[in-house]
DNA sequence: CGGCAAGGTTACCAAAAGTATACTAGTTGC
DNA sequence: GCAACTAGTATACTTTTGGTAACCTTGCCG
């Protein structure tokens, strides 16, 4: 991320370092960035929460979407997916630690949002 | 941001405070999270930028996206667009203080994804 | 038995996002 | 005149998202 251009002695212009594909910034949106993705780890953020109450906590998002976004989460090993001895069987999605690692930056982000951004 | 859902006493389920459309993440991901945005930004933090500079230092893209992240970083007021009086003309983008504000987020993200995320 | 809740899946569709290539118009240096 | 620079636009296309709605299985309640 340190990428620069430099002219040579014809006047022709090289960029050094370019950032191609993967720049850290755009891996982590990649992981973070999706529609309700943030949300969904947000909201699992204090205790496990099953995925009905997921649907109905986030209201605009379909159960495609919550469903998409949990196994995506999974994939990342930020959530895990614990199913419930109750009866009905029921589902409870937890943060793991290494997700835990990633509410700092969704909180900086709903920061600079809150502050920063019309209210709108 | 405190959704969550409670079971009255017919055993029916109603979220309360659900998370409807534009929570703080997710506006901000609306201004951060395009593809490119980010990179875009975070490549304006030291010093105004030329247009095409900026093409060569973020390979992966377009000149076509570049320009669309531009305006959209500028109709947010995190750049500014200015033309320089060279020959032949030119055109720098800085970031504002606004825009800088963000940076905080920014590189919490790419501090995150450096250490979390598989190298890949 | 009918209906409901749980936790999804499937099919389908529309719109957004991103890519690729070419092109403008003016300037400068070789 | 040719090439390369400036800052973009225009066009066309493909891919990825996101969203709706219906459907499925299992089990419980009345």
């Amino acid at each position: 991320m340190k990428a620069r251009v430099e002219t040579d002695e014809l006047g022709r212009k090289t960029a050094i370092e370019a950032c191609a594909e993967p720049c850290a910034i755009e891996r982590g949106m990649r992981v973070l960035g999706g529609k309700w993705t943030g949300s969904v780890l947000w909201h699992l953020k204090d205790e496990p929460v099953r995925f009905n109450d997921l649907t109905r906590m986030i209201g605009g998002a379909s159960k495609k979407m919550i469903s998409e976004r949990l196994k995506h989460l999974e994939s990342h090993g930020l959530i895990e997916r614990e199913v419930l001895e109750t009866r009905p069987l029921g589902v409870a999605y937890r943060i793991t630690p290494r997700g835990e690692t990633a509410l700092r930056c969704l909180d900086e982000l709903r920061q600079w949002s809150e502050s920063v951004l019309p209210q709108h």
